[in-house]
DNA sequence: CAGCCTAATGGCAGTCACTGCCAGATCGGC
DNA sequence: GCCGATCTGGCAGTGACTGCCATTAGGCTG
């Protein structure tokens, strides 16, 4: 048991790496035909492992596409101070982590995106990855109504946001991700 | 090419009669041990009919437990006005549409709420009803971000509303959906 | 009542997601 | 070089779900 052993020891490299493969794959192969007609043997042949060795790696086919939206959810939370009760607290942190994130990662997100979009599988499993996340942190802040409301009401925003913000990327757009979560927020707080 | 044909034709009658049997069978057994250990072989044996019958009434497992679900959606869809725009006016029309349940569709929510809670796979499909209605609603309300914003916020809070109100009910609580649901979306308003 | 069309059902074979199990290869510490 | 832990592949098995075809039952028409 290495007592502080370095994050990139080969083993966990290569299974970044390996990780990495097959994401990219599944992707490429979404993006081709669409994951209803891709087989997880499709994507593991691609990626040059198993079907076996695929699911060591990613429970659902789905998943596999889907790296870059845990990423995102584990960027965020790591930004959201722990003791926040209030909307305006989390919006503006949420606003801040959102301003954070690389060019390239940005891109990434785009990508999937745009790909959830055609795709009724991935946004299904997308979907389940947002309620599970708004789960955690709905429990994590007191697990009553008032935390729900807070946790999901801001989601519902943060997805809109992100949509929005993809699609404008997408067609070419130089739309700044934190500045549409901004403009997201102010237009739901006007619906009240 | 039954000109005005009653509702109730044999044929008709029948094939309720058997989705009805068929739902209240996979609802007993997930009771019993979960939906996750429960097999479509099972439920159709339960329910006397073949497996091959059971996927021409239901796509999934999960969905012939939730048919309460789908009615819920019909019953307050219909008494949405058509050209909504605002959140008073939607959140108003849907706590009309709550206070029109009988008791025994008020029962059959409470139940498979409950159900629903522990159960995972459910839940999911749930899940993805829920958000199948909203992007329908969404869609004819424009299509826009207001319309998603609208939408999606008013559902947040209506489903709070319900697994607040069932979780009371179940208690023993006589608890008033309506009501519930006004002071959830008095306390999701209370956030802003 | 007989005949006929259509809907409903059951069975069967097939695809595919996903899992448990076991055997072989590989890595890291000694 | 040796050993324990990890990684991998293959294989068999379960279970969801579908397409196809033969049989049965409902309901209309002559």
């Amino acid at each position: 048991m290495w007592a502080v052993t370095d994050i990139t020891s080969l083993r966990e490299r290569r299974r970044l790496a390996t990780a990495a493969e097959i994401e990219a794959t599944a992707l490429e192969l979404f993006a081709r035909s669409g994951s209803e007609h891709t087989t997880v043997d499709d994507i593991a042949a691609a990626a040059g492992v198993s079907p076996r060795t695929f699911f060591r790696y990613f429970p659902t086919k789905e998943d596999a596409a889907l790296g870059v939206k845990r990423d995102f959810y584990a960027a965020v939370s790591e930004r959201i101070p722990a003791g926040a009760v209030g909307l305006d607290e989390l919006s503006r942190a949420t606003a801040e982590a959102l301003a954070s994130f690389s060019a390239a990662f940005q891109h990434r997100m785009v990508r999937v995106r745009c790909l959830a979009e055609h795709d009724a599988n991935l946004r299904h499993r997308a979907l389940l990855l947002d309620a599970e996340q708004c789960r955690q942190r709905q429990q994590h802040l007191g697990g009553d109504v008032h935390a729900r409301l807070l946790v999901e009401t801001l989601a519902v925003a943060l997805n809109a946001a992100l949509d929005d913000w993809a699609t404008r990327r997408h067609h070419g757009e130089d739309a700044d991700l934190a500045e549409v979560f901004r403009a997201v927020c102010a237009r739901q707080r006007a619906l009240f």
